[in-house]
DNA sequence: TTATCTGCAAAGCATTTGCAGCACA
DNA sequence: TGTGCTGCAAATGCTTTGCAGATAA
């Protein structure tokens, strides 16, 4: 399914498949994680140590391309992704402290950017939003510190 | 009255003022944009050319930590600071297409904020939100150039 | 055969930092 | 006098790219 997405995708841009973009995507997809390119290399490496990291770099950037990959920012300067293989819009609210996150639901958020985008004029096509703070280990491990 | 907060945090912390650090701010407040440091750095050797890239930089982390000023995330790949002195809390919404942006506000987003903290146990501190899209002129423009 | 892929190493680029001399307290 | 402040230049760390050999079509 995502296999074709991609296919489908190469050739409208008179790109070629290979079985190492291949690889790359069967096991982003395995995946639940928001990984960065470093993170996923290492686990391609573990599959076929013979597929590079600019290889995996390029190959997430295709993937975002034809929709099957979101960049997702922590605000700590890598850049992550996460498939969107079944997977409902969601987001993030992210520890500052251990960098451990969780995913939730908040349907508001496509009113408010229908909302602004009608009263600004402009073609809104998506928004980021992102809380952070402490979980609740942190929060208690920095009390028990005090 | 932003020099006050300033010089409090400088002596709490023992640190020193400086009259250099005092102009950074001094043109950083006259501003109403969104700066990076290079920016910034461009505004204050206009009015003082001995002023190094450096202290800007770290005269605007100081800002950051006193709450003087806020670092806001354009997703392409420079920080910018805005300041806070008589700014509601507000959020952005950039034109991918010329990154011009205008700013609105939303409170609901305050109450997911809430809402989301208390499901999740998390303590959060502060949220991002932004909506992309692209803006009138811009899709004007590309409506034509087909 | 020919354009596209790949891995490597190197380049880019914004952000940080080490250090020697300067300035505030 | 003694910290902390500054500017310069160099280091960092992630992202991006040039290139020569490998590969899909």
């Amino acid at each position: 399914m995502a296999e074709r997405v991609l296919a489908g995708y190469l050739r409208e841009k008179g790109l070629k498949q290979s079985s190492k973009r291949d690889k790359v995507l069967d096991v982003f997809l395995k995946t639940r994680d928001h990984l960065s390119t470093e993170d996923l290399h290492g686990l391609v490496k573990q599959n076929d140590p013979s597929i590079g990291y600019t290889t995996v770099y390029r190959t997430l950037k295709l993937l975002a391309q034809c929709g099957l990959a979101f960049e997702v920012d922590f605000q700590d300067g890598v850049v992550r992704y996460e498939h969107s293989l079944n997977r409902r819009t969601h987001h993030h609210m992210v520890c500052t402290s251990c960098g451990d996150s969780v995913e939730f639901f908040a349907s508001e958020l496509d009113n408010v950017q229908r909302r602004i985008g009608k009263e600004f004029h402009f073609q809104p096509s998506r928004h980021t939003f992102q809380i952070l703070g402490t979980c609740e280990a942190c929060f208690k491990k920095n009390q028990s510190a005090t």
